[in-house]
DNA sequence: AAATGTGAAGAGGTTCACAGCG
DNA sequence: CGCTGTGAACCTCTTCACATTT
C-alpha cells in the first residue's frame, strides 16, 4: 500500500539503527518522529509501518530489532551487493572509502579510471583498472551496482556500457541525463541542483524579511 | 502556483543549459521532456513554466535564453554565493573541486578540518583552517552556505556552530539528522539511502521476474 | 492510560481535454 | 497547423479523528 521506494523508509531505517546503537530496544511512532527531526508525523510513520505488516504493540510501541529486519528485507539490504565504481578522482575515492567503512552489505569489487596516473594503483587491495576493461571486469567480479563519479560528458557512454555488461542499477553523480531504459534503475545525485535549492531557500527568506519590514 | 523548491525546476535549468551549449536557441515543451528522459510530461513542463510568467510563443516553443535567465532569477542563481566546507577529506576535496570548476556562482571561501595533517595545507590559494576557527572565519569570509563533509558524529555540533555563526543554508553529506530549526535551510544527501533505493529496485525486478516465470 | 491501526476527510500535485495565439 | 496556456477531472498522499488493543 506504501511505495517501497519512498525515501521515508530509508530515513526510518537509519534512525532505527541509530536508536539501536544507543541501546534502545523499543520505540514509539512519536519517538521515531522526534528522531527524524519532525519532518515526518507520527501518524504517517504508523501508516507506513502498518502497511509493511503489523509489527507494533499497542500501548508500548515497536520493537526495534524485528522492525529493522523487516525494513532490510523490504529494502533488499539482507543480501550482499557488489559495486563497480567508474572514476577514481577525489569523489570516487571518497565513495569507496565511505561505502567500505560504513555499509557492510556493499562491497566495492571493481574500480575504473581513464587516467594513466591512477590506473594500476591499489586501493584496499584492489587494482584500479583501465576503463576499457569495464565489460570484462564487471562480469568477472559479478557487480550488481555501478557508481558514476566521472565528468559529465563521460557519464552517458559509460552508463550504456555498464548496462550492456549486465549492471541493472546505477548511482550517478555526474550532472548529466543518462537516457537508460528499464530494467536499469538510476538514481541521480545532483550536487549543483541541491546547492540551487539552498540558494532558492535563501532568496525566499530574504523576500520574506523584506515583506515583514 | 508551483513550489519553487521543486527538483523539476533544477532539472529544467540544467537541460536548458545543455541545449543552449549545443547551439539551440529555442525548444518546445515536448523537446525539453525528451531531454529529461521522459521523466516529466510536456504538460507538466508547460504548467511549471507558465506559473513562472508566460514566456512561450504559441506555435513555436520557448526561447531558451530568457527562460534560463528567468529560472536563475527564481532559483537565486543570479547572485554570487560564498561557501564554507567543513571536512576536507576526499569528499570535501571533491566538492571543492567540482564547485569551483563547474559553478561560477559559487565560491569556496573557507575550508575547515580537524586533522593536523590537513590543517595549514593550501588548496587553490586557500589555507585549510582548524575547525576551532569556524565562527571567526565564517564571519570574516561572509559565507552564506555551509557544506558538511565530516563523519556522522561530528555533523550535528558543527551544523549548530555554523548556524550560530550566521549561516542559513547547509548541505549535509553526513548520514546524521541535524535537528536545526528555521530559518536554516538544510538539504541532506544520503548516499547510503540512495544505494538502498537501488537495491530495493533490484530486488523488485527480481520478484517481477519470478512472477513471470 | 498509552500507543497502535485505520476509515474518512482534506490537500496537493498530475493528467486530460481543449481553448487561445502565432 | 503547431504548440502554448489553463480550467476541470483525477488521483495520490497526508492528516484527522477515533476505535482498538495491551
Amino acid at each position: 500500500m506504501i511505495d517501497p521506494a519512498s525515501p521515508r523508509l530509508y530515513a526510518y531505517h537509519r534512525a532505527l539503527r541509530e536508536a539501536s546503537a544507543e541501546g534502545c530496544t523499543t520505540i514509539t511512532s512519536e519517538g521515531l518522529a522526534a528522531r527524524l527531526g519532525g519532518t515526518v508525523s507520527s501518524t504517517q510513520i504508523r501508516k507506513d509501518l502498518a502497511s509493511l505488516g503489523a509489527l507494533g504493540r499497542r500501548g508500548c510501541g515497536y520493537e526495534i530489532y524485528p522492525l529493522v529486519t523487516q525494513l532490510e528485507l523490504v529494502l533488499g539490504l539482507e543480501q550482499d551487493w557488489r559495486i563497480a565504481i567508474a572514476g577514481f578522482g577525489y569523489l570516487g575515492h571518497a565513495l569507496a572509502t565511505f561505502i567500505t567503512a560504513r555499509e557492510s552489505r556493499f562491497r566495492v569489487n571493481a574500480i575504473f579510471d581513464r587516467s594513466p596516473a591512477v590506473i594500476g594503483t591499489q586501493w584496499n587491495g584492489l587494482v584500479v583498472a583501465d576503463i576499457s576493461e569495464l565489460e570484462t571486469l564487471v562480469q568477472r567480479a559479478d557487480c550488481n551496482i555501478g557508481i558514476l563519479a566521472v565528468p559529465a560528458p563521460a557519464a552517458a557512454p559509460i552508463a550504456q556500457r555498464m548496462a550492456a555488461a549486465g549492471i541493472r542499477a546505477i548511482l550517478n553523480f555526474a550532472p548529466a541525463t543518462l537516457h537508460l531504459r528499464a530494467p536499469v534503475a538510476v538514481r541521480n545525485i545532483d550536487i549543483a541542483g541541491e546547492l540551487s535549492m539552498l540558494t532558492h531557500a535563501l532568496t525566499a527568506f530574504g523576500a520574506q524579511a523584506q515583506e515583514r519590514a
